[in-house]
DNA sequence: AGAAGCGTCTGATCCAGATCAGTTTCCTGG
DNA sequence: CCAGGAAACTGATCTGGATCAGACGCTTCT
């Protein structure tokens, strides 16, 4: 029985096509595909996180998208069969779940409510991508980590007696290349934060101290 | 008989649509639809240039996307009924088609190749939004400057003996608010590019002198 | 013609964050 | 247990672009 995560734009609810789909775990640090590959199938995220990122032309790394549970990565250039111009690495084990493009289009023939589920995905992704687009151009540093908590709390957020926890596991140079910064500033932000007692690390999680809800968080986020 | 300008994602090729569209004319300075509007319908821009603009929750405003001719705007929202989270506005005179979407769900079940449409219409857009947005992150304000040239040269370049000629009828803050930068910093930049010989404005038109082709811009852009 | 208003331009100053240069953990393997 | 290497931290300096302040056009209205 195939069971996928809450999402925006997954294909759970359509009967046939899970039994197209195949199952991989992936260790941590794998590469997915390469920039420039051109791939036969999209997947699934299952269970743990993985980055989307990109190389400019001088050598600058910037990582453009987050894949938690439930996410879906590749449809666009898989359905117009354009190479990628991103790559995707596992930064914790990923267990996947892959569907060939020969498969999706023969199964998008009986079901049209695929491409429906793949814009509605995709609709999700402009909207996540303009937020972090004008929060980089228009806010500070401080600001911009909120950004990064709360996209990850909104899908993965538990709320504790000390405020919200999520997992993160990312390096000091992974937050710089998603919020466009440098290591150093996101070290010294988070010593800030943390001396300020508003942010609490413990091994890969961060604990938002007094935040209780999303709502408080989005306040923060959006101010 | 209907005909729209070459575009990603367009629908002129499907009979049946053009009877269902609406088209209107809408003076410069109009606002198409304002940030938290509940549309029932979304447009093709047949002519003239339009903004697609965010307001943050501190006031500030910024560009997210340009509307060129043969584009689609608003599919992504009138599909899931969400609030436009943008607002529209002319930059020009602007032709539009409507499609009521109410119509758009009828003839999507008898065309499915109406969601084809839309999701590659949405792709392009995401790859746009991320080139902007890793220019925004990683590149200094001339390197934004030729990418906001490009993405017009792509669309509504002409090659002339000076160089590559565009329309560009912004204002110098509108240009600040795509790029992520002041207006103050905007005119300094044209300046310094005009008397470097590297452009030429001539009333609403820039011509990039000595860019012979797309290429050329392309990787001055990309560099 | 004059006034008012907007957009462009220019100069002076300031500052967030980049850059450079270490030092200090914290692993991991021998 | 120590050596070596990567990541995290910290401090000092530098700079691109923001911010502030004003001057100069160019329209539009009275």
């Amino acid at each position: 029985m195939l069971i996928l995560p809450e999402s925006h734009g997954d294909f759970r609810r359509l009967s046939g096509v899970q039994d197209h789909l195949k199952f991989e775990v992936l260790p941590q640090g794998s590469v997915f595909f390469d920039q420039g590959d051109t791939l036969k199938f999209f997947f699934f995220v299952r269970r743990g996180i993985a980055k989307v990122s990109r190389i400019s032309g001088d050598g600058h790394q910037m990582i453009t998208e987050l894949l938690l549970p439930g996410d879906l990565c590749g449809a666009l250039c898989a359905l117009d069969r354009c190479p990628y111009p991103v790559s995707a690495t596992a930064v914790t084990e990923v267990e996947i779940a892959k569907l060939e493009t020969g498969a999706f289009h023969q199964l998008a023939e009986k079901f049209p409510e695929l491409h429906r589920c793949s814009l509605e995905g995709c609709g999700t992704k402009v909207r996540q991508q303009r937020s972090m687009m004008t929060s980089i151009a228009m806010e500070r540093i401080p600001h911009r980590l909120w950004k990064v908590f709360l996209v990850i709390a909104e899908r993965m957020g538990e709320p504790t007696p000390a405020g919200l926890r999520i997992p993160f596991p990312f390096s000091r140079q992974e937050v710089a290349e998603m919020i466009g910064a440098t290591n150093e500033t996101v070290t010294r932000a988070f010593t800030q934060m943390k001396k300020a007692g508003e942010l609490q690390e413990t091994g890969s999680y961060v604990t938002m101290l007094g935040i209780k809800d999303l709502e408080e968080l989005d306040a923060l986020a959006d101010s």
